[in-house]
DNA sequence: AGCACGCCGACT
DNA sequence: GTCGGCGTGCTC
């Protein structure tokens, strides 16, 4: 600071009147800040406009923001700095600007924060770097003095020559490959002369899908549902509920949509869960359309990233399917927004701004003005209620494609069918397979297909614990048990990934021998398998066996082959597959979710069993889904076994009614946490004390989050609830504009919190 | 988010 | 006596 009260530094200060003239912008920055800053566009500059991406002075550095408005003139003019310079970047679309707002002020977020989404690859803003392309500049390798004629310099030369003019001048490693050399071979050549090293400025190939292509033979129920889809595409704003049964076409239903959109000329956004996993749906896609869609997930190398971006922004890439993060992407002219399996609960974001991925799809649509289809085999109870009361369109498709039946639903009660005791060299051990599920494997092996046990446990058993002195083995920095994973010979904390090896002894009393394993995960199953099994070939899918994409594929492909005959799996293996020769599911621990309590516990549980369900006998098998549970009575299972989620809906509707819980109420957690217990208790208590008193407002808590104790931090509750004409997010941001925080503690806000308990 | 400023422990 | 730890606070 200079004794004015400027920050500048001498020769650089510019005087304020050299930009008197120029006008006062708002700039937005990606940082963690409630509102754009201020900044002077010079002479030069005086043609931005929103949406324009520019450099800025920021403290001590230099900042890219988005220009996103006229000045707001509350600042003296002398604590403003100039704009640098405009980047040479598509303005970021005013839709997309909207949508930011909107996500700010839903979530309650810092909008710079919020725009960080949407400049999620900021390389990608900086001029494009040319790489090294490599051209021949002699006709022979004799013109190149002092250098040596080697066969494989002859070869690099010639590939070199020989090279389309067409094409862009290729990179070493590219040529190399061509010529049959190493690409030092091109290296040493170029520095000696025989090869010209030119800058190339290179525009991402996108591949351009064909809507024109004819698609598959839709039923008359199919034909009629992509019928009223693509009647949506061109006609503004709109939601739809594509509603249908596990292989009841919906992909290639809203696949009609998309045809209909790219045949406009405009892009596409599709949104899945997990896009991972599901490297089957650009198989699909490029089945119907000829040419692979643009992926968008986190996984994704930054320098691909960065072109992707750059050819989204540019409205090269007519159809991107991605996670969550690929909503804030920026599409020029977006036409059409699909979300598949939109009930799933990883559209919602919990770290970084708390979104809802599905709900911001149509927000995006509003600011966009256009359709978007919102795909499920089992809805979420909120999209259900928005299609009975019109706000949606509810588009059904009631039957199952190709003539294959949906599985028949047994519960299977645990405490009529105890599981017996397998015998583990001589000594008894404890099962997790009932005798008729057993049977029925059997069975199932004898007519060479496939079973899938199904338990969403990852390791050998969730639980140790000391039988001599009770302890049980936890994280010590979070409020969670320690999972035994005996491959690895460790215990593991799921939360942190905090991991010891597996003790010798209780580092409670210290006795040899006394710890057990308690409960099933999918090892400790595999276990029981491979002994009641041996000749069966077994395989575990969890998350931690599977390295990546690419081995989960492979997997996922040699059981469609039939290379396996039992599967264990955990969730991964809920989604997406057809495994014409799976003809039995047996769910292990139905139960697992549904005690607790938590809001969603039961929907969560109906969703991912149906969808397990859903694996089964989708080719001309029928197929047979075993639930074991310990209570057969309970709504949830009762609703499966008859197959009836119509009225499972109803029953949960009505539960959510009387306690004016989500849909039917709003829901705020403030997670307050903190590395002292005592003092995240405190300032609980404090503004719990400070809570807005008003009409259909009660705030609750604090308690213990879910994971009490995280990562060291320790974490308190409340939940602000109110009824659904409450406006939540003023109401919290005065309150907690209110409370100035005990150092070391923090607060986070999340609006529509998913699971909370 | 960065980056600087500010106030307390082990080093040339 | 300084270098440096990361806690707090501001950036138009």
């Amino acid at each position: 600071m200079t004794h004015d009260g400027t920050r500048s530094s001498p020769g650089l200060a510019p005087s304020p009147s050299l930009f008197q003239d120029g006008p006062r912008l708002s700039v937005l920055l990606p940082v963690p800040v409630d509102a754009p800053y201020d900044y002077w566009a010079g002479p030069d500059l005086a043609t931005l406009v929103p949406g324009d991406v520019v450099r800025v002075p920021l403290g001590q550095r230099i900042e890219t923001g988005v220009v996103w408005g006229p000045g707001a003139a509350d600042l003296p003019d002398h604590k403003l700095r100039p704009v640098l310079e405009r980047l040479d970047s598509p303005p970021l679309p005013a839709p997309l600007r909207a949508l930011v707002e909107w996500c700010a002020a839903y979530t309650l977020a810092p909008l710079g924060q919020v725009l960080r989404l949407a400049l999620s690859v900021p390389e990608a803003l900086d001029p494009p770097r040319p790489r090294a392309g490599y051209r021949a500049a002699v006709t022979d390798l004799a013109d190149v003095p002092g250098l040596r004629a080697t066969d494989a310099r002859r070869k690099a030369l010639a590939a070199a020559a020989g090279w389309p003019l067409t094409e862009p001048p290729p990179s070493a490693a590219t040529l190399a490959r061509r010529a049959g050399v190493t690409p030092a071979v091109i290296k040493g050549l170029a520095e000696a002369g025989g090869l010209a090293l030119v800058p190339v400025v290179e525009e991402p190939v996108v591949p351009t899908p064909d809507p024109r292509r004819p698609g598959p033979l839709l039923s008359p129920d199919q034909r009629a549902a992509a019928g009223r889809l693509r009647a949506m595409v061109g006609a503004g704003f709109g939601v739809a509920l594509l509603e249908g049964v596990t292989g009841s076409g919906k992909t290639e239903v809203y696949f009609e949509a998309i045809a209909e959109t790219l045949a406009a000329g405009r892009q596409v956004l599709v949104l899945l869960p997990e896009i991972a996993l599901t490297a089957r749906w650009p198989a699909r896609f490029a089945g119907r359309f000829g040419a692979l869609p643009v992926p968008w997930h986190s996984d994704l190398p930054r320098s691909q990233r960065r072109d992707l971006w750059r050819a989204v922004a540019r409205g090269r890439a007519p159809v991107v399917v991605g996670a969550r993060s690929a909503l804030f992407l920026p599409f020029p002219d977006l036409g059409l927004i699909i979300v598949d399996e939109e009930h799933d609960g990883a559209f919602k974001q919990d770290d970084g701004v708390p979104y809802n991925a599905r709900d911001m799809a149509v927000v995006r649509a509003r600011t966009g003005d256009l359709p978007v289809i919102l795909a499920s085999a089992t809805p979420a109870l909120e999209t259900v209620l928005n299609a009975r009361t019109g706000r949606y369109r509810h588009v059904p498709l009631p039957r199952r494609h190709g003539g294959a039946r949906l599985p028949d639903m047994a519960t299977l009660d645990l405490r009529a069918h105890p599981p017996e005791k397998w015998s583990r060299e001589g000594v008894p051990a404890q099962s997790f397979l009932a005798p008729p599920l057993l049977d029925a494997m059997v069975e199932t092996l004898t007519r060479g297909e496939q079973t899938l046990l199904f338990l969403n446990r990852r390791g050998y058993a969730p639980l140790t614990l000391c039988r001599a002195c009770g302890h049980r083995l936890h994280c010590p920095h979070c409020s969670a048990w320690l999972v035994e994973h005996r491959h690895r010979r460790q215990l593991r904390c799921h939360h942190c990934g905090h991991a010891i090896p597996t003790p010798p002894r209780c580092p409670m009393c210290d006795a040899a021998d006394t710890l057990a394993a308690c409960g099933p995960g999918v090892e400790r199953l595999a276990e029981e398998v491979a002994a009641r099994f041996p000749q069966a070939r077994t395989v575990v899918a969890a998350s931690d066996t599977l390295a990546g994409p690419a081995s989960a594929a492979e997997m996922m492909e040699r059981i469609e082959a039939g290379g396996v005959d039992i599967i264990i799996g955990t969730q991964v293996m809920a989604k997406g597959h057809h495994f014409p020769l799976l003809t039995l599911v047996g769910v292990v621990d139905a139960d697992l979710g549904l005690s607790g309590g938590d809001l969603r516990a039961a929907e969560r549980t109906f969703q991912l069993l149906h969808q397990v369900a859903g694996r089964a006998g989708r080719a001309e098998r029928p197929g047979r889904v075993l639930l074991q549970t310990t209570d057969p009575a309970h709504p949830v299972m009762r609703a499966l076994v008859e197959g009836d989620a119509e009225r499972f809906l109803s029953v949960e509707a009505e539960t959510r009614q009387a306690l004016t819980m989500p849909p039917f109420g709003r829901l705020v957690a403030l997670i307050v946490s903190g590395r002292d217990e005592d003092a995240v208790v405190t300032a609980g208590r404090a503004l719990a004390a400070s809570a807005p008193r008003v009409a259909g407002v009660e705030v609750l808590g604090p308690a213990p989050a879910a994971l009490a104790l995280l990562r060291g931090q320790h974490r308190h509750r409340l939940l602000l609830k109110a009824t659904r004409d409450v406006r939540v997010q003023p109401l919290v941001r005065d309150w907690l504009g209110a409370t100035t925080l005990p150092r070391g503690i923090r607060v986070r806000v999340d609006v529509d919190p998913y699971g909370f308990l």
